[in-house]
DNA sequence: ATGTTAATTCGATAATTCCGGAAATATCGT
DNA sequence: ACGATATTTCCGGAATTATCGAATTAACAT
């Protein structure tokens, strides 16, 4: 994860609808929700969810997979955890951690 | 912290100029930096800077300290460390923390 | 084929953000 | 008071993003 691709994920997230979207994925389990379902939650009109969801599946946060008609959204772990690892090393810390001191050893 | 906060900062934090900013206060020491240092490292137009600069102080991720001419720029961690937590609490975690089950006991 | 549901794409408008030069403000030294 | 430096504010245009109804595509059932 390098400086601009975790501008690019803060980006998508700073925005409260969005960051609703991912937060309720994160909660809903390995199977994620259909942007229905979201929908129901979120109240927001079906064409505007469209965008924000396709701008988190864009940036790689949401995956989507096709279910019948129902379109399954699942957040992806791995990528948000390098986020928060990146937030976590570069600008959290007063004193950048020597390469050689990150996790064990 | 909770939602529109985050999604605040988070949006504050999404432009690779002001991410850059936070990661140069970050690592700079205690006295961080003045905006014309940041200026000296990023090389974008003085108003320009201003304006990034001015919203992260307006989120609170930033905080200015005039001395003499010179505004220093300090990061605050307690705010940024918060804004980590939230997302590691509520967006990294597929079954929410029992709230009794956080960092000890 | 037709209808129904799920979701996206289109298109148009409104609102916001971004950018940077020029002018203004603040502080200090002489 | 004057000049120099540091930084902001003002202003306007360009670019981007947000919003949402309407039309469209996709999948399925009858």
């Amino acid at each position: 994860m390098d400086l601009h691709q975790a501008a690019r994920c803060l980006e998508k997230l700073g925005s409260p609808t969005r960051l609703e979207v991912f937060r309720l994925l994160v909660r809903a389990g390995p199977d994620g929700l259909a942007v229905g379902e979201l929908q129901e939650h979120l109240g927001v009109p079906a064409s505007t969810l469209s965008h924000h969801v396709a701008q988190l599946v864009n940036v790689g946060l949401v995956r989507q997979e096709r279910e019948g008609r129902v379109l399954r959204c699942t957040p992806d772990f791995g990528l948000m955890t390098e986020l928060v690892d990146y937030l976590t090393e570069e600008c959290c810390r007063g004193v950048p951690a020597p390469k050689s001191a990150r996790r064990a050893s």
